[in-house]
DNA sequence: CATTTTAAATTGACAGTGTCAACTTTACAG
DNA sequence: CTGTAAAGTTGACACTGTCAATTTAAAATG
């Protein structure tokens, strides 16, 4: 094949590598029920207990699927917000646009990314990359809202609950399906009204 | 038809409502992963190919006890109603802290109710009971803060995507644990005073 | 009351699934 | 060149959902 590009290290080259994005496929193509070992095994093309010597069970294949994710969902966030103007205000229901993409492009890998229970706590360690990639995207968005030497995590929350609430909620379709004109769904705007009355406490 | 109720009408007596009875248990006791048709034929003392004669396989039963799931849900809200003021901001609070103790107490319930897809579409049709049983006592909480005339959608979808967001994230780990200090955890009072900007259009 | 009919439940089978132990292959260190 | 340990395979086991065939028992019918 194109072996000569990049030669191959071990037995396979990268299964571990090759395992997670045939999950993702998977998870794309045939939903979340059907992500399982031997089905990301034989995609691979290797036997059914080959991942083992490299996840946890079929628990560290979906956290490490779901590592995955949370990267593409940050630079969905990103992307949003690079598209938008310098306004508080836009900045922040920008990054509830990329939160919502995300979710409608990838349902499967969204529910599967936040469906996985996190150990440590957030307030107490908000850096740690295991509880949430992208946590600092919502970090930034959101520091304009905040009072000076006040706590961060009063405002984050209010917009992750009000947002992934949203989501959960568009997803699970009890809020109406998407329209070329509301690519978020019927109510997304005014449920992202409730920031408005965020007031802007730091200059841009 | 109902000329004996305490008799047994059927073999068993009403296996479906057995079989319903020992998933809420297995649910509580073991979690959502063992919740299987067999499981439950096993506890409720039939053979395990009995529960296919009384739901459409193991999606029916989760449906089944998904709705008995919202019975209970409903009733957390309202018992936390009726210990609230006659102040329309006390009632919509309570009816959070409803909602996340019921979240709380009983975390694979909730998750089970909120991992069904639902088919038809809750702005069309908000009295649907398919969609969410419960979603009238949202309704009638909201009703001060919506304008005459106005429509209803947009504050219940407000209050429920800032409340569900906040269950699902305080559910997964995201929001710290809780303490009796703090039983709906430590960041609700902050995330729920959103909802203090709602203006009282409508006298009690 | 006896017989037929039909719903309820059982049994057995099959294809998947996760997981473990034992085995084979192969890359790499010495 | 050889030994070793990692990488991958094979086979097995206990589960799971689902289906077809069968037995059981309640109800309907004569």
């Amino acid at each position: 094949m194109t072996d000569a590009i990049e030669k191959t290290p071990h037995h396979h080259g990268n299964l571990r590598a090759a395992l997670i994005e045939s999950g993702v496929s998977i998870l794309i193509e045939d939903g979340l029920s059907k992500l399982t070992l031997r089905r990301c095994a034989a995609r691979a093309g290797v036997s059914h207990a080959a991942p083992a010597h490299h996840f946890n069970g079929v628990a560290g294949l979906r956290a490490a699927i779901s590592e995955e994710g949370f990267r593409i969902f940050r630079n969905y966030m990103l992307d949003a917000r690079n598209n938008a103007g310098s306004n508080a205000h836009e900045r922040l229901k920008a990054i509830c646009r990329g939160y919502i993409y995300f979710a409608i492009d990838n349902p499967a890998l969204f529910e599967l990314a936040f469906s996985i229970k996190v150990i440590g706590d957030l307030q107490t360690k908000p850096e740690t990359d295991t509880v949430a990639v992208g946590y600092d995207v919502l970090r930034e968005t959101c520091a304009p809202f905040v009072p000076e030497n006040g706590d961060p995590f009063i405002v984050e929350s209010q917009v992750w609950s009000l947002i992934h609430g949203y989501a959960t909620l568009q997803l699970t379709g009890r809020f109406g399906g998407t329209t070329p004109e509301h690519p978020c769904g019927p109510g997304f705007d005014q449920v992202i009204s409730l920031l408005d009355h965020l007031p802007v406490l730091r200059g841009t």
